[in-house]
DNA sequence: ATACCAAATGAATGGGTATTCATTCATTGA
DNA sequence: TCAATGAATGAATACCCATTCATTTGGTAT
């Protein structure tokens, strides 16, 4: 006895919750990014990952609760993202908004398959309560983060711009470069969103990010 | 005979083609804007029209065209807005600069049903091919006007950023305020975005757009 | 081995949707 | 006033989709 964890030789068909749900909500991604959210369907979903119908019901009780759960799954990603980008960037302000900036472009944040997924949710949140309130506290939470950090450098370099409209034109801007990438591949790349959004930067705080 | 222009008296329930689609198609908007695209179906257009759930195949054909239609109004109707701002704006770039980006906030632009028609097309264009294409040519060509008004720009002041980058930036920066407008219309409205907007371009342009 | 349990299946169900078309109705010209 | 015309209707149709649940299957403890 004891030998609970011994490896399954065959591939297991059956496989613990959260592992499967997992499963699921990428293939939730990848349905929307191809179909699109009025085509993705329970069966598009199951085809996508390889299982049967029931089983979303079984595991999210309702298509709904999948893409909602699908919706928090990307935007929990994301904040992870600049939390961590936080931790580990250097201390000055400057340093702080330029690794946040990054986050934006980083190649796990900025996914073809993500983004489809953030704009077809914001296609349909003016009309979703609860797709609005999944995004709200975070997308909160980061616009104070910024606006913070904005605060800090305009008081260092003497800048005679608001906080406020720094903060919320970047984030306006990197939405706005999102889209490009999503649509136009062919004429965005990450990298070169980066640099548009760091030349915005770089035109607000001069002294502070040097071209 | 010939009285063929007389008005008629009582309201006609039969209209002319051309007036019915229109009545349709901003029905189609409405609709949208309340329900969401995934779900706006014949039943909801027709009954915000306030007409016959038919009346929709037979002006258009199919659900499909009928969106599709609807998308290219929207388009259409801004493009037209740019147009007429080239045309009644001073001569100079800068003036002819602000115009456009002022276009973007402008009360006939920027509605929020309007942007949720946007959002929600976008939301859906990375798989429908037919979409990108209706938002394909005025896009380009509006990207290549500002171009070349912020060359203008650059070449008259010296400055030292690429014409490109401000152009995408500026582009990307008033999609992001839709976004914000749209689903935060209580933390921004149309001015506030429109503030920000030229905030971002007195900072990149600081002799030609003075604080 | 055997029995048990939970995971997974997929056919069946019920509700909803786009499209069609025979019918109704308003308008116009004679 | 009376056809003739075509716009508009809405019930009927055929299809699609989310959800359910009886059944099957894989894993585990005995």
């Amino acid at each position: 006895m004891s030998e609970t964890l011994k490896k399954p030789r065959t591939r297991r068909r059956t496989a613990p919750r959260e592992e499967r749900q997992d499963q699921l909500i990428k293939a939730t991604i990848r349905s929307i990014a191809k179909n699109g959210l009025s085509v993705t369907t329970i069966a598009t979903v199951a085809g996508e990952a390889g299982l049967s119908q029931g089983i979303i019901n079984l595991h999210f009780q309702s298509k709904e609760r999948l893409l909602e759960e699908t919706l928090s799954y990307i935007v929990d990603e994301y904040r992870s993202a600049w939390y961590k980008a936080m931790r580990t960037s250097g201390d000055s302000a400057a340093e702080k908004l330029a690794a946040l900036a990054a986050v934006d472009f980083d190649k796990r944040i900025c996914q073809r398959n993500k983004l489809a997924v953030w704009f077809a949710f914001w296609g349909e949140s003016r009309s979703r309560l609860t797709y609005r309130k999944i995004c709200a506290e975070s997308s909160r939470e980061y616009k104070q983060l910024l606006t913070g950090l904005c605060e800090d450098i305009i008081k260092q370099g003497n800048y005679r711009v608001q906080a406020h409209h720094v903060a919320t034109g970047l984030l306006a801007m990197n939405g706005g470069l999102w889209l490009d990438i999503l649509i136009s591949p062919a004429e965005m790349s990450a990298e070169q969103a980066r640099e548009i959004s760091l030349s915005y930067l770089r035109g607000v705080f001069p002294r502070h990010f040097p071209g």
